[in-house]
DNA sequence: TCACGAAGTTGGATCGATCCAAGAACGCGA
DNA sequence: TCGCGTTCTTGGATCGATCCAACTTCGTGA
């Protein structure tokens, strides 16, 4: 035990008291606050190089009350098909941000249910300072929202307004972008689109839909609205097998709600021997990594995962006295590749 | 102040004084060390019911020395081209298996040449009970993982063995795997075989090729050794094109060294007018989600990701008390999909 | 009924760094 | 040289929960 205690860390007080300080001389010169003074500061810093002291961020979480650690609680890609590569970009820019501004990340997969519970829990525990959400229907939880954002912490949610006060929101023109892909068709000739969504409608999802409607109605071209169980290329693949049956007349192009959609309806199409773009356009959402090269390559409108990633954890510095920030929209760009088109000649 | 000092977070003091009891005895009851005679035992639930409360995560840390949080430090995808897929699935086991034990996750991506410097700070500054590290070559650090392995924490190294003493590991049986590959492709006729592997040979893609090597030269069939620039799908194009250029006696089958070459490996043969599996057959390593529903479907070798995941962050138990588990190696499974067949008959 | 060991309970010290208010050293102009 | 304000340094208290040792209460057997 008492040898164990030997090996122990040094700590703050060990720093000083082999500089010759005191401790909150130790602490000044650590955090900056105040400039030390030129003897002082290199008898801290040799210190401090001898021990290898690190400070100990319990300790500091506890006197300071910040955790110098933001928190990603994501709603579980495996129970939702859905999210899982967009997930995966947003993690990246996220973790680049939060080390940039010298901040650990925490990240929580959650079960739909569980996402709110578990958010106001690390809240309340003071694991983070700020917090991230991705979330199913933050409107459903209305009550549980608020009790977190009580809590006092910055709280981002992600994909979707906030309707709660004192939380921001990030969010990519989805609406915007659903019109471009629209125009884009329209512009090749295509009368008659169809929209593929899964059965449970995001946030996401949502929008797109909406701008994707308004723009056809604008254009005056008939919308078709098809719907596949899950997120999943598979549910994609059924579906559009389906909608082919059905007899109908068949649409021109069509608009997935995501490129994991986009990429089933292709699959599909080709295997019922419709060419794509030749018999019909494909047009997806998300420009995942996938999206580039698979063949023919999507086209699909872009949504800044990275971007978005680095935004929702390196904007929380408002924690620091600022105000909430304005909601942050990103653009949402539409990438032209080869799985779009002019309409076949009727 | 003071008014603020209301709005503050209940501590456990206030929850002992609410159920008139000392502060000691709501930590045995919250920590389940003494059971609590019911009078106290009740006036205590309904006293941290009231006032919600829930223990300050710093606190408990400083004092107990534990932080209830494991770290998860995996050198960045996006800068490697590689894993990223992986990182993914393995992802969501390990969170699934953090939470089961209690505990929380705390991710972080690295530059390659900051890996073992972060995990360093990150279990000096006591924010982890335990490591898992992906990494790139753990022998050319020995010196820093002996460093890390002294802090005394447990340590999980992915998907290469641990040469330093208390660092424990997690692999799959890429060697089984790739001799199985090898099997499959020798027992459909195939007597020339490519191997295509990124130019940084990670510990991975080095066990996989071993294999291989192994198994082709003990089933006396010819193995071209190939390599591309990095592991991207573009990069895997670049590299098929090339070697297809070369003129010299085209092989029958590739092995890649994983999902997202083998992909690549794909297109470019069709490109060039060469039929997978009709001409050519492929098989990758992996099984990244895309695998399954990519056209031709990869045959390839299966890593359980998520599997590995839940072992790494749950295996660490061992803190406890436990000496330090046996390394796990998992199992890599052959799965036959389209990409592979018979060799055409010369 | 009384003594005994085993539980449950209590006050006090502690983990390591930061906050606070007060004291010491510094630089400048008179 | 002295006084003044600034800047740096100091000791002490504090964050909130857990550890420790001593005390009280309870359930048994003599």
């Amino acid at each position: 035990m008492a040898a164990n205690r030997q090996s122990s860390r040094p700590t703050l007080r060990d720093v000083a008291d082999r500089a010759e300080v005191s401790p909150q001389t130790v602490s000044n010169y650590l955090s900056g606050r105040h400039a030390t003074r030129s003897g002082p500061r290199e008898r801290i810093e040799l210190a401090i190089r001898e021990l290898d002291y690190r400070p100990n961020a319990a300790a500091r979480a506890l006197r300071s009350r910040r955790a110098d650690t933001v928190a990603l609680v994501l709603e579980d890609p495996n129970a939702l098909g859905l999210h899982e590569y967009f997930h995966m970009e947003f993690l990246n820019g996220a973790t680049a941000a939060a080390h940039a501004a010298g901040n650990n990340l925490m990240v929580t997969l959650t079960r739909p249910d569980e996402t709110l519970e578990r958010a106001i829990l690390i809240a309340r525990e003071g694991r983070a300072d700020g917090l991230a959400l991705s979330l199913g229907d933050a409107s459903a939880a209305a009550a549980e929202m608020c009790e977190l954002a009580a809590i006092g912490l910055p709280i981002v949610l992600l994909q979707q307004a906030a309707s709660v006060p004192g939380v921001s929101s990030i969010t990519a023109q989805d609406e915007v972008g659903a019109a471009a892909a629209v125009a884009h068709l329209v512009g090749h000739g295509h009368r008659r689109i169809a929209w593929l969504c899964g059965r449970e409608l995001w946030p996401g999802p949502e929008r797109r839909f909406a701008g994707v409607r308004e723009a056809a109605q604008a254009a005056g071209v008939d919308l078709v609205e098809w719907v596949c169980e899950d997120y999943t290329v598979r549910s994609a693949r059924e579906a559009v097998a389906g909608e082919l049956a059905g007899g109908g007349p068949a649409p021109t192009a069509v608009i997935a709600a995501n490129d994991m959609i986009a990429l089933g309806v292709v699959q599909q199409l080709q295997e019922q021997g419709l060419g794509v773009p030749d018999d019909v356009s494909v047009v997806g959402f998300n420009d995942f990594d996938f999206s580039s090269w698979v063949r023919p390559s999507l086209t699909t409108v872009r949504i800044p995962a990275a971007a978005m990633g680095r935004r929702a954890v390196g904007g929380q510095q408002h924690l620091d006295g600022g105000a909430v920030p304005e909601a942050p929209v990103f653009p949402a760009e539409l990438v032209v590749r080869e799985s779009s088109g002019p309409a076949p000649a009727a």
